[in-house]
DNA sequence: TTTATTGTTTAGACAAATCTAAAAATTTAT
DNA sequence: ATAAATTTTTAGATTTGTCTAAACAATAAA
């Protein structure tokens, strides 16, 4: 088993590892809000317990075995995230951090019978993918709102930016998951794009549009 | 805040103290599987903090604060074990060890929202009491079944053992919550106690009885 | 009322996770 | 290619919770 503070470091490692690989000490001492001397520290760890790969000076990747261990925290995570949404009628900015807690709940049982409760969700109140038991993610096929033009059409069906200060505002904006929108136009000097949602004309700057997932229908 | 074994110690001490008070170190040890040297530092810990009066060679008490401590966490604990076994189809001897983990999560929202959710549980699946928010109980009328007498009639309300063994052989013997019976005879030489539980005819030995909780009506 | 026995505390050590400051390696700029 | 800047690692220290072994107190027995 693994204590807490590893758990973070492998779900932190697996997120990065999808943007950069392999994963640079600064980058996590960033993420994870501690000094690069300690993640040295505790990569060393990790390496030891074969759940990442680390060359010195150069970064680590999961191993296999880390991945694993990875995926099932941010399953946790998503599928807490869930309830605490669907059931105790929690808004999608205030459920990250007691998810970021209650992701390292240790009980097999609970987990499975949590997602049996919450009818096996495929994504969580974010529209990120929620892995099986078994690791798996089912493909989703998203494009970043700010990749459409004008006159396209889609369901708004994932988030890549997840701090309260978003969400709010797209809160506030009427843009939430489900919603249906349609672009009508997007502006040349600054990208910022036009769009109706739901009958309304809003404007969202590109910096916004690059962190809302569109389905395109 | 505490951490997570400041919280485990306030929890026992509660506890303990309800046996004994002031509770003693060696109490404290077995309960909390450590050597007694450690329980001698933990106590001086939160003797800092104003969480227990501390005399040496004495033992502890709860000062208030140290006291609604630990009834926020007994609370929780009882309000995960409802949520276990009523939505997640835990069985009684099964939910224990989560909770052990789960009273630890640190969100008053999530607390109060569990709370309603579950529709403001005044029990536990164990029969214990739930404190409300401000660490009131209400007071509930049990008497041990072995304080019975031949004649008698109840409802099992409750248990005060809650290792699994002893849960899983109630089940076997179907004197679950909320279940009448009524005594038939108690036997002089060894205590035990004949009884009726839904037509049904058993004998319990005195140490059972002495765990099980009746409601007289 | 000395002597055992038991219970509790202290002293000193250790593992986990963190830090600061300094050294070493790598990358970038000149 | 050498120097400067950046990144990463090491060395040594700190905090939290634990341990063993030894000292000390309180209680029970002789
Ligand atoms: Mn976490
Ligand atoms: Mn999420
Ligand atoms: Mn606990
Ligand atoms: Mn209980």
């Amino acid at each position: 088993m693994q204590s807490y503070t590893e758990e973070n470091y492998l779900k932190i490692i697996y997120h990065l590892s999808e943007i950069s690989n392999p994963v640079l000490t600064n980058a996590i001492a960033e993420r994870i809000q501690t000094k690069a001397a300690s993640v040295t520290d505790m990569i060393k760890k990790l390496s030891e317990k074969e759940l990442v790969n680390y060359v010195k000076y150069q970064g680590v990747t999961l191993t296999e075995k880390g991945k694993l261990t990875a995926i099932n925290i941010v399953r946790k995570h998503r599928l807490w995230e869930v309830f605490l949404v669907d059931k105790l009628n929690f808004k999608w900015d205030e459920v990250h951090d007691v998810a970021e807690e209650l992701e390292h709940i240790q009980s097999n049982l609970l987990v499975e019978r949590l997602d049996e409760f919450l009818d096996f969700p495929r994504v969580d109140p974010h529209g990120d993918p929620i892995p099986d038991k078994y690791g798996n993610f089912a493909e989703l096929a998203f494009v970043k709102l700010s990749k459409l033009n004008s006159g396209d059409k889609g369901t708004i069906t994932g988030v890549s930016e997840h701090s309260s200060a978003f969400l709010k505002h797209l809160e506030k904006l009427g843009l939430t998951l489900g919603k249906r929108i349609e672009i009508i136009e997007v502006l040349e000097f600054d990208g910022s794009v036009e769009l109706l949602a739901e009958q309304q004309k809003t404007n969202i700057s590109r910096e916004v549009a690059k962190h809302i997932l569109i389905t395109k229908n």
